[in-house]
DNA sequence: GTCCTGTCATACCTGCCAGGTATCACCGAG
DNA sequence: CTCGGTGATACCTGGCAGGTATGACAGGAC
């Protein structure tokens, strides 16, 4: 009946993650019987059974599928609350700090944009001071969500723009990036077919959502680490055309017929008002 | 440093909302001291000013403002957490109600469309069942966001699709709805400009987010009532195509050359990972 | 079968804090 | 000046969050 307290959703989520009580407990920095009390309560209370308590181990019905991944959002969001209000905090003082904006990034993705960006909103008659925070491409939908970050700029088709309001900046084809010396590298243009199909460059696989898909290609960690496997031939990668002005002299790029193009957007929580936030966005559009 | 609670969201938002702490405990339901003592903990928590204590009266601080929107939509998330989950409770048993799924709808509006959706849906292999809930259509993005819904057919440009994913479903084109007898009954087609300058008849005004713009026209509650006003020959409106099913006998329909097209679409939270939601998203992309 | 171990639930206690009542301090209107 | 209306303070109390100790129960090893 009552409404759900934000403890109550930390100690499920808890629970729901590590599918063990003792753990969560631990996690949680309690004692374990508080917190098996604690959900027999929320159980109680929304009339819904949970967990499925098995001799040995804990499972999550369908109703605890649903409270994970919505109490997770309503954590989000709560933390955002606290986040964004403290960040905005102070901003009253005639003379003081106007809004600090936190911008997320992508390293080294969409350098000359953003740069371009930067320069342009600091030129704005009354802009607010940006922080860039550079993070990982999973990570940003994350941070947007959680009120770490107040905009992004993101890049379809790895980021979903799925619950924030975006606009389009601009589109970009891709490039194979081989081995300056491999046959390949001779061609005018390329087709996905032709890099997936090499026998002796296996295609770099990254991680999605912290996961890497199988595959034989070598697993990326990082940019420098790429750009050094594919310089030693050992792998080809594919990404935007952009990336150019990180490769190497031992790198070829060659553009790619049939590859999505990538579309960077600038994205922010739907529905955020702030003046700082739509002065950022109206620069962008005017890139 | 802590998580804030949903208690002291509630608390503050009821204080931002009356801007008097007197009647936000008495909405609230308890005592004005405690109330006064719990916003004065938050702000100490945040470490930031929220409220503005004039001498008579209270205002909102900017940092407040950002935490009354911030706040709402961590409650908001809260509240569809627990009525997602008690919607979702006793979808385990074998043979029991498959997850039920709520659909807002603008009364009366897309009859044709929701009913082939329904059918269809329900012709599919294991379909849930659907609550079709009807509301205003101002009501929709709320019931979505607070999980009173679990998904909507929304109308842009009327609805904001900010926040959720969504997909297109048909595209009509607007008419001018007459007095059968008016001399602009009889032409063939019309322009936004010739139904706004019609000096005996005045545009009709209905509200958007519980306001009516400023204008000469009637203000609208019901369709009935619009029908009526129009039939007697004292408004004219602009409505979608797909209004003509519920058109009177005295009613005139004539083809707007230059209305922007009005787009339904069905809509959900962003991310909403449920079985029977996705089965009535690929119904509704099939018709 | 009999341990032992790992798990979650129960019983019971305690200290904190949310909330209540009574009252104050302050200011503007008359 | 007094009065009414506002938010803040002082002080008390009951409920509940959380801790400790222990129980119940199921597997696994043998």
């Amino acid at each position: 009946m009552d409404t759900l307290e934000t403890r109550e959703l930390r100690y499920f989520v808890a629970v729901a993650e590590e599918l063990h009580f003792g753990r969560a407990a631990e996690r949680l920095g309690m004692a374990q019987p508080p917190l098996s009390r604690a959900i027999q309560q929320l159980e109680r209370r929304l009339g819904v059974c949970l967990l499925q308590r098995n001799r040995r181990g804990v499972r999550l019905t369908g109703a605890g599928e649903v409270l994970l991944h919505e109490g997770r959002a309503a954590l989000d969001a709560t933390a955002a609350a606290a986040r964004r209000t403290r960040r905005a905090g102070g901003a009253d003082s005639p003379g003081g700090p106007r809004g600090r904006l936190v911008l997320a990034v992508k390293a080294a993705a969409s350098h000359e944009l953003l740069r371009k960006l930067l320069d342009a909103y600091a030129a704005e008659p009354d802009s607010a001071e940006i922080e860039v925070l550079p993070c990982g491409i999973s990570e940003q939908e994350e941070l947007l969500r959680d009120g770490r970050a107040d905009v992004a700029l993101m890049h379809t088709p790895w980021n979903s723009l799925a619950g924030f309001d975006s606009e389009a900046l601009t589109t970009e084809g891709q490039v194979a990036v081989l081995p300056a010396g491999h046959p390949l590298a001779a061609r005018e243009t390329l087709s996905l077919a032709d890099v997936r199909d090499v026998p002796d460059l296996p295609l770099a696989r990254w991680p999605t959502q912290g996961t890497y898909a199988p595959g034989p290609g070598p697993e990326i960690h990082n940019q420098t680490q790429l750009a050094q496997l594919i310089a030693l031939g050992r792998t080809v990668a594919v990404v935007p055309d952009s990336a150019r002005s990180w490769l190497w002299a031992e790198h070829t790029a060659v553009p790619l017929t049939d590859a999505p193009p990538v579309v960077t957007h600038i994205a922010w929580p739907a529905h955020s008002r702030s003046l700082a936030l739509a002065g950022l966005i109206r620069t962008a559009a005017r890139l």
